[in-house]
DNA sequence: GTGGTCTAGACCACC
DNA sequence: GTGGTCTAGACCACG
């Protein structure tokens, strides 16, 4: 799997790298039981120090997606995380209000950011799996 | 106009009053010539320090979206920001990614996600105005 | 409060501090809103690297134990972790199967160590609070 | 007799082994004399690397708990180890800090602990002899 | 090889 | 002052 980080980016590096394997697992592109780079590869990968890598890999773990297993790697939780269905529900609100405002501030109205929603999400679902 | 902070959300607070604000003006909710709070009343009303709210307007300011006026007190534009149409696309794009992760965690298809976005949209503008 | 670490000791240092925080916060010396030393403070009393006290605090609020609130300070929460009726139970069911392990290889018979068990509980709530 | 692992406990593979065998024997289900499965037959069923069976066995060993003999097999000891007595008694010590830790957490108070353990203690004892 | 822990610094953002 | 992030090493434990 590609990553792509960007130190200037305001987010946290780790965060960054967070997103971008919530976002895999999310669409598909990373399925339960499939192995992930050694954070020290992936540290080299990205020219950036291990720790940040592993950090990264801790917080996932804490959050039940992902589970590194000493000697052996760090792999994709066949079961992803239960979490309150509430809260699950009120992040999805958080990101639709996010989404909305920035649309808004864009000028674009309902039909074209669903335009937008739609091409996103083939863009998401379809990059090519590793 | 209501505020809700959070000092556990992440989030800094300067960061959440900033947000408020554009939603409301991206919504229509708050209109070029409206005044908003003194830093010192909105901080006493929300219990923090007023240094916290300072720095909100300071930096609204700044990007042009309010205007204050010595001894006469805080008003939002009338024109708003003209923000580089591509960085706008960009921060769209990036919402939408971040919504459509949701709501694959959520388990949801994207007829679902466009209702959602449909009725979110329907309660920020239709929100009571102060 | 007072922290003792023993580098020796087998467990993890971060490991050492997060234990004695959860058995305070559990046995009541630690209250919903009290406030912990800062990561820094406590590094120089306990002389080891700030980020080992800082992985401790991280992992502590990843669990819903303490909330870090940046430029103030790092806090109990008020309402602990709402974890899984189920996984509670089983938590306690192994702690007391790992105690009858111990008494068992000490050659305790249950009654003895009722006896110790209402003395640990005596010291662990009666130590007297910062 | 049956083995659990699971290799994201936490715990290594090879101590969750040498527990399992250590509490049976506490718990006399596994007496002196009595021959353990061969490291390569129980790497077989547990589906595990040969050499972390191995590593258990060894550690085992060490401690004095088991005994191996070349073309013969691997047997409990008939003596178990005399460990130092103010040793034994800080574990247990420790075990019953950290049963009561869980159980206040659990919102239990002492007479439900001790009902807890009493119930662990008939079942620890009381399960079948392979 | 893998992950797990720890150090001793640094700089930034926030309140 | 506080917490947040990052670096560039080190050594250990595990499979």
């Amino acid at each position: 799997m590609q990553f792509i980080v960007n130190p200037a980016d305001g987010l946290p590096i780790y965060r960054q790298i967070m997103r971008q394997i919530t976002e895999a697992i999310a669409a598909g592109r990373l399925k339960g039981g499939d192995q992930l780079a050694s954070h020290r590869d992936l540290s080299e990968q990205l020219v950036i120090a291990p720790l940040t890598v592993k950090k990264a890999y801790d917080e996932l773990e804490a959050l039940g997606y992902i589970s590194s297993q000493r000697g052996r790697g760090t792999f994709v939780c066949a079961r992803q995380p239960r979490v309150n269905a509430v809260d699950r529900r009120e992040q999805v609100q958080q990101a639709a209000r996010q989404l909305l405002t920035q649309a808004y501030l864009a000028g674009l109205k309902i039909p074209e950011v669903i335009e937008i929603l739609k091409k996103t999400d083939r863009e998401l679902t379809q990059e090519e799996r590793k």
